[in-house]
RNA sequence: GCCCCGAUAGUGUAGUCCGGCCCAGCAUCUAGGGUUUUCGACCCUAUGACCCGGGUUCGAAUCCCGGUCGGGGCACCA
């Protein structure tokens, strides 16, 4: 009998293995977003990660919005609430429910209860600098700790019913004063704010914070995997000693490094302060670096997946180029993308002497596949003249008498500069290869459409497309020869296009 | 000051757990060539890396020790 090949399934199978899978019933992992702001493309690392996993082992994935009250520079903003799932939709996640941390604050209370009786945790009110000078620093427990826990449930009454202003009172886990870990002793758990929560309104005054709130709640949702960026090692250090002292199974804890883009600059709190006050034009402007501005540059969601996903999930910080997300995203859209043309505030040049035959210009809507048929673009000659708009820098570069091709039309030598006046020369490309003349792209006068175009910066551009562009629909992820990819966002006079790369 | 973590080509990553198949694979970038009526795609070629120093071993990117450099934490932020 032959030897049966092997059989190799293999499928993307890149990423190791997620630990400890046989002590877990079933995978559970969870995105838990600040609702900030719509996810950028730093957040997407985090998401494609944990979407990932959820697929590959066919678990569950839990959306909760981290939405506690956070410190007086994180605000939420109400939008994210619709803005990060509208991204997780972009990007192809699939969440099996979502979880609203605000939802919460009751179960975290009777589980702050529970930890003020057991002595694992005690009211402080000492002030928060003191605290940390005298007693953090050296090791130094306060005398907060040694209270007993009648006192101490006391004190959290006192905390829920206003009688402790803010700052004046804080609950504190006794993760130990005496650890090598400055970081690591009596961190606060629950502390007082009085701002208003954008969901629950002042209904509390007492709010979780991170570590804790995650304590609980990893546990409470069955999280099996929790992978996230390492500026959360700390927490997750705070998380376990919460899961040893219920004797919980410890969820396994996967952090990453930090992630920047040398050809982006993320800041949040700028783009909502941007787009707030209107200089950006909404959450979609490519500045904000937003999924819905990836989106409506026609960056293919897969490409970015793709490229985070080879990131891999080393705990180092790295700093990589969106180029690696452009060429995903020109392999993923290259054949399906039809071809215009496109001029960015064209020079117009009169063409003279034109061939009688010279009606329409013929080009491939994709050069590769000729089986897709041809664009025609009218010339709208009269007497053998016609008007065609080029790239001021195509016609800066010609002297009288250069001998070129307006793309896919036909030949032309320069006569006179100023204004420019160009005469019919020949129709086949030979002609041009021959003295090795530049063939430029070009845009009729009668017809063409106004096209304004936003670059990734922010700035737009005006121009005209050839004829057919207006007949395309919004989506149409298209190139312009020579110039770049873009994504038609809105039709009109004139029609938006946003682009996404060379 | 105290704690933690990391180090493979320009960038990112595989290999490191279980030393030899790694004179180190892949992607991207860059350069050159081919092809193409685009500055796109495609094809070919080239340059380019195991932080340093010791040790263990027949053999180390992989194990051990020391150093250097880099990142992070020490918030009543997330």
């Amino acid at each position: 009998m032959a030897k049966p090949e092997v059989v190799e399934i293999e499928e993307d199978k890149e990423l190791p293995e997620l630990p400890n899978l046989d002590k877990w019933p079933k995978v559970i992992m969870r995105l838990a977003p600040f609702p900030s702001g719509p996810l950028h493309i730093g957040n997407a690392r985090m998401v494609v990660l944990n979407d990932y996993y959820v697929k590959r082992y066919k678990g569950e994935l839990i959306l909760v919005f981290d939405d506690t009250i956070g410190s007086t520079e994180k605000v939420i903003e109400q939008d994210a609430y619709d803005l990060i799932p509208e991204g997780l939709d972009y990007l192809g996640v699939e969440y099996h429910k979502t979880v609203y941390k605000s939802d919460r604050i009751d179960l975290f209370y009777k589980y702050a209860v529970d930890l003020i009786k057991r002595g694992e945790a005690y009211v402080c009110d000492c002030d928060a600098a003191v605290w940390r000078n005298e007693h953090k620093v050296k090791g130094i427990p306060c005398s907060c700790r040694g209270l007993d826990s009648q006192e101490n449930l006391a004190r959290w009454e006192k905390m829920l019913d206003g009688t402790y202003a803010e700052k004046e009172a804080a609950v504190r886990l006794k993760t130990g004063m005496t650890d090598p870990d400055p970081a690591m002793r009596d961190h606060v758990i629950l502390r007082i704010s009085e701002n208003e929560h954008p969901r629950v309104g002042m209904k509390y005054r007492v709010w979780p914070l991170l570590e804790y709130s995650w304590g609980i709640d990893d546990h409470e949702l069955g999280v099996s995997h929790i992978i996230r960026g390492k500026d959360l090692v700390k927490e997750g250090k705070i998380e376990q000693h919460i899961w040893s002292l219920y004797n919980w199974p410890h969820p396994e804890l996967m952090y990453y490094g930090r992630l920047k883009f040398e050809d982006a600059k993320l800041s949040k709190s700028k783009s909502r302060k941007e787009v707030h006050d209107g200089t950006y034009s909404g959450w979609d402007d490519p500045r904000t670096w937003s999924l819905q501005s990836l989106d409506r540059r026609g960056i293919d969601a897969e490409a970015v997946r793709k490229a985070m996903l080879d990131l891999g999930l080393s705990i180092v910080d790295i700093k990589i180029s969106m180029k690696s997300v452009y060429s995903e995203n020109r392999k993923l859209r290259d054949a399906e993308t039809p071809r215009a043309f496109f001029v960015q505030d064209p020079v117009w040049i009169a063409a003279e002497n034109l061939d009688r035959g010279l009606i329409e210009a013929h080009i491939p809507v994709h050069p590769d596949f000729p089986e897709r048929g041809l664009r025609k673009i009218p010339l709208h000659a009269v007497d053998g003249k016609s008007i065609f708009g080029v790239q001021q820098s195509d016609l800066s570069r010609f002297k009288l008498g250069t001998l070129f091709r307006l793309k896919d039309m036909a030949n032309f030598t320069l006569e006179k500069k100023n204004p420019p006046i160009a005469h019919y020369h020949s129709s086949e490309v030979e002609q041009v290869r021959k003295v090795n003349g530049p063939i430029i792209h070009w845009i009729p006068r009668e017809g063409s459409v106004p096209i304004e175009m936003t670059l990734v910066d922010g700035s737009t551009v005006m121009g005209l497309a050839e004829p057919g562009v207006e007949k395309m629909k919004v989506g149409t992820f298209l190139q312009f020869e020579r110039v770049g990819f873009a994504r038609i966002y809105k039709t009109g006079d004139p029609i938006q296009v946003s682009f996404a790369h060379k």
